[in-house]
DNA sequence: CCTTGAACCTCTAGCGACTAGAGATCCTAA
DNA sequence: TTAGGATCTCTAGTCGCTAGAGGTTCAAGG
């Protein structure tokens, strides 16, 4: 049995974040002490390592505890599993190439008259032009469309 | 002069957001009609523009208005317009690597078992059993260290 | 057995960056 | 003039925690 700060020290999640999981019923109510103090099984420690490398790997709560009412399940329900690691792996992807232009075009504004301000630099318009943006950065959000902005 | 909407359509932001910008100070209060409605000049749509380029940049809002009140500014202090973009290039580089490494691991468990489910699959051993993943994403956020995760 | 102090308890409120809704008012075109 | 879309203010909700207040319990040392 481990007390929730031996829980938190093992998997490095921290004591509130634990109540927390355990209010949005990612964490079932563990066993109390005569004191009221929460006690774990190893199973409950198990499932906050679960929480914790799915948390790591980006999913919202939601789809961890769709994982986890998958527990123990079988032949078709496992599909979703398979779903669910797949829409995030492609989140993910979309996530890095929006990154990478966006890095691109940070690295143009750093590296902007290259720290001579004898005059007035380019790099605050820089911040504020998207025509001189080398990527097209704001295309790849689509909620987000740029096609009417007309300064 | 440009209503609200007109604003919101010709810079993607929308119109709550706007408002939401101006409550926190990063546009100033815009004139306003008889009828109380907000009017903006061509000086707020050019603003309203580097704030949406600046969020989708990944600037926080702090830093954003750190930027604003940079206007016109000359000399040293445009460093300090360069020391920001820096930093977010660096953060954003620290996001991508990151990123790539659970791109591979989510890549590891959507491929799981190959979607044959006769018996039961990995796919949630998977998601929960760190010793398995091919990269080391936890180092990747200094912050969160699984040094002591011992299930 | 008693004390001390670290760890635990519940509860509420706050963060960032919005988003949604209610209910009222305004503006514009037919 | 009227209809209906746009706008107004205000409050509350989202997500995933995090911090604090104020009180209780546990375990080790004396």
């Amino acid at each position: 049995m481990f007390s929730i700060g031996e829980m938190a020290r093992r998997t490095g999640v921290k004591v509130p974040t634990i109540r927390f999981y355990e209010q949005k019923g990612l964490l079932p109510e563990p066993e109390r002490t005569a004191g009221n103090q929460r006690r774990y099984s190893k199973a409950a420690l198990g499932r906050l390592g679960f929480i914790r490398h799915a948390r790591d790997l980006g999913l919202p709560l939601p789809d961890i505890a769709a994982l986890i009412s998958l527990e123990g399940a079988k032949g078709d329900a496992l599909d979703r599993a398979h779903d669910i690691a797949r829409i995030q792996r492609d989140a993910v992807r979309r996530r890095i190439a929006r990154l990478q232009s966006l890095e691109r075009e940070l690295s143009r504004i750093a590296t902007a008259c290259d720290g001579r301000h004898d005059h007035v630099c380019a790099v605050l318009d820089a911040f504020s032009e998207h025509d001189r943006c080398l990527s097209d950065h704001y295309a790849a959000e689509p909620s987000r469309d740029w096609i009417n902005y007309t300064p």
